[in-house]
DNA sequence: CCTTCGATTCGTCACCATAG
DNA sequence: CTATGGTGACGAATCGAAGG
């Protein structure tokens, strides 16, 4: 399965500047989703494996590459709903964000009129 | 009832960054 | 160096609405 990533390392502005987690918010007063998961512990099912010099046999080692295959599989599958979680959280952060800030825009503008009006001189 | 179609969700792969 | 975790991209499955 070849799917090369020929746009690697082509992240949009729009990526850049959403960076989550490390990043955070530029601004700062907005609740950082950084919040790790709640302790990771493994998975239902997962068992640690022997250590691995007891393995052997071709047969012991398919087995062994194929159960390290499942569980990287489990932990991605995991890793991947986390990650939408907190990018979902993300987004919605952003959104409030710009609810906010339109409210604040908005008022900003009313007191500007209001001060021009104060301030413009009578013509009549 | 279909059928179609856009949106959403999920699992997987490829890649990158980081830790050890 | 390898192992591991985070995440963008992709394809498949599923859903819900709209139209016939």
């Amino acid at each position: 399965m070849n799917r090369t990533r020929e746009l690697s390392g082509q992240l949009s502005d729009e990526e850049t500047e959403l960076a989550p987690s490390h990043m955070a918010a530029a601004t700062g007063d907005m609740p950082t989703y950084q919040i790790r998961a709640p302790t990771a512990a493994l998975p239902q099912g997962v068992v640690m494996a022997a250590s691995p010099g007891s393995l052997h046999s071709p047969q012991q080692l398919a087995e062994e590459a194929t159960r390290k295959r499942e569980l990287r599989l489990m932990k991605n599958r995991e890793a991947a709903k986390e990650c939408r979680r907190r990018k979902k959280e993300y987004v919605k952060c952003l959104e409030s964000r710009v609810a906010m800030l339109e409210v604040q825009n908005k008022k900003l503008v009313e007191e500007l009129e209001t001060l021009k009006d104060i301030c413009s001189p009578k013509t009549d």
